[in-house]
DNA sequence: AATCAAATTACAATCCCGAATAATTAGGTC
DNA sequence: GACCTAATTATTCGGGATTGTAATTTGATT
């Protein structure tokens, strides 16, 4: 069971090197949460993954719930720093940004995250799920992570667009999120509906497509 | 905790009238699924929700697992049926369907019963939900209800836009899948990005400015 | 060297969950 | 009216889950 454990078994006391364990639970915690959610993953098993002790994650995270919360944060503020920091990169030069700059800024960060390794991958599934939640506190996290610089973009959609009214702009970018969202998270869909040939198409190929896509419907004519 | 019980505590022995107990569970069990998602709901809430004995679930539904697929399917199936009625009504008239009318004809199912009450939304939800999880068992699901509704509407597309290849139409309804999941379940991120703005419009004209979106996306030039 | 604090483990406590069984009541049937 | 069967409850069972505490080992400090 736990043969997938870390490296070296440690024993107690301070260690003088080797990897941070609270960096390795916390990666473990990643992959679990993904696969199985919050509530159905367990804390023995992230333990036994990780290769140490349940109550050195109680040491290190207090309860599971803060866990969770610091897993997602950890990558969370990177993604959306990378966001701040496409948008302002493409603001600070002199011509006007289009829109489907904008799009592809918003979306690259998770997108090479996506690609990054199987952690990578990994947050950007939990996140895809985190999305579908309704409880308050996934409302909350969601909204402390992500919601400012959402609204820089919508701004800045809204400047690249002044005869879309901003309220629609703000619609739109709900749908784009949720679209991007569960392409990311790709949950096998995809290949049912091609009929598995997805399998072909570049990574950056199917950005492309996701961009394009995105930006004719942030663009199309309001009624 | 139990008092939100179903009117009438009943006595063992087979009752003459009252309401469907499984009915109710049924109920009952969507609404808790869809707050808590699968692992997060206890089978004894729904139970005590129901107002009746946690054996009673198990007598009639067996399993927790087994629970949940019949609330799935109960309600997947209808959405399903409804979008081959639309679908076959358009195909039936003489002149092709516009891509707006099939995907309106795709979304107007689901957007009903989101608003047909308090079970039809939680309904939505769960879905929504569902989507989101990686595990074998959930995909398998989706797969089984939703599935071939979904290659017609592919194929409808395709003929629609006969210039626009097959596979990027399957790819662009899988965007427009997760847009329009997104948009349904709605967790509280449409008011964030329209700062409130959005509790002001209807019902339809939200629709409308969907389908707008999803449309405009569906027909963008191909590189 | 002696002590202190950090990192880790082992183990216990408490609670709760899904599943299962056995008992009970009432309606239908012949 | 005797019997069978469907519907329902009360209660138990076995197993984990998270949380919490106490002990142990080791590096650092003075």
């Amino acid at each position: 069971m736990a043969s997938d454990a870390a490296a070296t078994a440690r024993k107690p006391g301070r260690p003088k090197d080797g990897p941070e364990l609270a960096d390795v639970i916390l990666d473990k915690a990643e992959l679990a949460f993904a696969e199985h959610g919050f509530a159905g993953t367990r804390v023995r098993d992230i333990a036994a993954m990780a290769g140490v002790n349940q109550a050195l994650i109680r040491y290190y995270f207090g309860t599971k719930e803060d866990l969770f919360d610091k897993v997602f944060r950890r990558r969370g503020s990177l993604i959306s720093g990378a966001r701040h920091v496409l948008l302002d990169r493409l603001l600070a030069q002199g011509k006007p940004a289009k829109v489907s700059e904008i799009v592809m800024a918003y979306l690259r960060p998770q997108w090479d995250m996506k690609h990054s390794g199987p952690n990578g991958a990994a947050f950007v599934r939990l996140q895809a799920r985190l999305h579908a939640e309704p409880e308050e506190h996934a409302i909350r996290l969601r909204r402390e992570v992500y919601d400012d610089s959402v609204k820089r973009y919508v701004q800045a959609l809204s400047e690249a667009m002044p005869r879309i009214p901003r309220e629609t702009i703000g619609m739109r970018m709900a749908f784009l999120v949720g679209a991007y969202l569960f392409m990311l998270n790709d949950v096998g869909r995809l290949n049912d509906m091609t009929d598995g040939q997805i399998g072909m198409i570049g990574r950056d190929e199917m950005l492309d497509q996701l961009v394009r896509f995105l930006a004719a419907g942030l663009c199309a004519p309001t009624g």
